[in-house]
DNA sequence: CACCCATCTGCTCATGTGAGCACCACCCGC
DNA sequence: GCGGGTGGTGCTCACATGAGCAGATGGGTG
């Protein structure tokens, strides 16, 4: 008998006894039987089987999630914990699974943040309203940047934030403030405060912040909300911004898109992000890659949740600071706002 | 805690569990540790995910059986083994399949027949091909119907029965009539013929039948070859005949449809072929189920190699031999060569 | 022709797993 | 409030399984 002869035999072995293990539930003794081989060798052949793809194993569920993707992830981009989702078809629903993805990780994760800060938009009150009610105790929830009061929506900031905390017993501290600045002045006359101020250090005593991030394109919510114009986007589009980090604009490098702008920004800061133990980035959809790319790969968050699609996109980046990327390719996609 | 959640929770751990288990390939007690379970409701909420078929397991692979789908036609219709492949869209792969399935049944059965009676068609000769040199030791081969000498292919049929022999190290015995004779006294002289009549003999004392069927249609090996007109195929169409079984046309009740024609057919009756003790029919594609349906339900076979989608007709069918089967709707039905 | 290396085989043994059972908590009708 | 169910839980124990190993096999090479 050639060699090729008994891969083949062995072959033809090792399905059947994948069909007689899996699909009729026998034992390897009995299988062992059957085909005329000793238990040894079915367990072998579906070792085998296994190894070869013969056998497929498959997890259909929506709340199903890709271990393997989450491993990958969190080794390249050296995250503390990373959540991927299976990607549905369908945009919505795919914000609404990595949302719930989302709401499942808070839910669980050990050790219980004291005090969590949020940032707003429509991802982030997905994830509100996914938690279930008293989904922890007496977590108390801090804004990290300013609102959303100028939105076609008003108070739905807020009410993530209220949400977020009243499903957990806890209360919520708003940060009274647009998210942008007309004037420098102003911007730094409304950060002292002592209300905002107040606010703005305990955002900075958080142990946990929770955010996800807009795309720069006009249809960003900043430009809905009346912060910025299509002039500024398209300007800071030209500057390289991919997107919008709880409402700081970034280019691919992780950068500061525009400092000017930047400075009349009120919130967190990107640094303080990076600097803090868990940092929470919840993004979904085609149109975010870029910006989840900068994020992830200039390590502004330690916990990734996202889906399936948007994983791989950044597993197969080979380098995520090519500068073959067009960034004003970027402004066309088409993009929900999501924001800040 | 209401019965809902904790059905949903149940459900949100067993994906998890799943996920573990098959994909991380940990241990129920690992499982356990993480999901803060202990290692018994791991297995209980893997038996459910199992149930709930939340967990998928496939077996892809291009031999793989319908092991369940042979259960139920074994059982349904009393035969003594059935083998299922899956259909693959394209029909001549349905066929090769179909062939090399029959040709694996073969090469296992126990006992080894000392005398195989075989017919012939397209399908069979794929059969033989499919078989391995030396699949067997000292299987003598046996003719049981007469031959193609007709034929736009001279010589298949012996072809195909000399093969099976030569590949197991026997000798074929040809039946050197021809299938089908013009008048009765001649059939009856060449059946009176000491070859013929040993040959038949012989046949009749085989310890197993190998054989496919052929469609009641124009493109019926039959009129290639000449044995038969397209109008005698319509008025057997009319008569309600479904199909050939060794180049005797039965009905959809199983019985012969033209007597006077089945009269001057030589070879084996389909008596004999029912009492044998090992009739092995090999028959796949959509043209053949109502003459597949038609020897599965009249006991003609007692081993039956087919493909899913016949499978499934067959079992689907709720009275076979219901009235409201249009005969000659069959006559239409696309259909190639293959017979008898 | 003898040797060697690689692979395969059947085994022992430790570990993983499922069936069955006693128990507990909760719910419902009385 | 109280028994009787009903479903879920943790356990024992027997069985199924995979890791690791010694010996067999077989094909190629000096």
């Amino acid at each position: 008998m050639t060699p090729a002869d008994s891969t083949a035999a062995n072959e033809l072995l090792a399905v059947r006894a994948a069909e007689l293990y899996y699909e009729e539930n026998k034992t390897q003794d009995e299988i062992g039987a059957i085909l005329r081989v000793t238990r040894w060798k079915v367990g072998r052949l579906l070792a085998q089987a296994r190894e070869r793809g013969i056998i497929r194993i498959e997890i259909v569920h929506p709340r199903a999630r890709r271990l393997a993707l989450e491993r990958d992830l969190a080794a390249r981009f050296g995250l503390k914990d990373a959540v991927v989702v299976p990607a549905p078809a369908d945009e919505v629903e795919l914000q609404a699974r990595v949302s719930e993805a989302a709401a499942d990780w808070l839910v669980s994760h050990r050790p219980v943040p004291r005090l969590l800060g949020v940032s707003w938009g429509r991802t982030l009150h997905q994830v509100a309203e996914a938690l279930p009610s008293g989904w922890s105790t007496a977590v108390n929830v801090v804004q990290i940047n300013g609102g959303v009061s100028l939105s076609k929506r008003p108070g739905t900031a807020a009410a993530t934030a209220v949400m977020i905390a009243q499903k957990a017993g806890g209360q919520a501290t708003l940060l009274p403030s647009p998210a942008i600045l007309e004037r420098l002045e102003t911007k730094k006359a409304i950060e002292g405060d002592r209300t905002v101020g107040g606010v703005l250090a305990m955002a900075r005593g958080a142990s946990a912040y929770l955010y996800s991030a807009g795309v720069a394109d006009t249809s960003s919510v900043h430009v809905d909300s009346g912060y910025l114009t299509p002039a500024d986007i398209a300007r800071l589009v030209e500057r390289g911004a991919v997107g919008d980090v709880i409402g700081r604009y970034i280019t691919a490098d992780g950068t500061i898109a525009d400092p000017e702008l930047d400075a009349r920004t009120l919130g967190l800061g990107l640094e303080e992000l990076r600097a803090a133990a868990w940092s929470i980035l919840v993004i979904g959809g085609e149109a975010k890659h870029p910006v989840a790319r900068a994020i992830v790969t200039h390590g502004l968050c330690s916990v990734l949740v996202t889906d399936e699609h948007t994983a791989r996109a950044l597993l197969d980046e080979h380098d995520a600071s090519s500068p073959d990327l067009a960034p004003h390719d970027l402004a066309t996609t088409a993009s929900r706002e999501d924001a800040p």
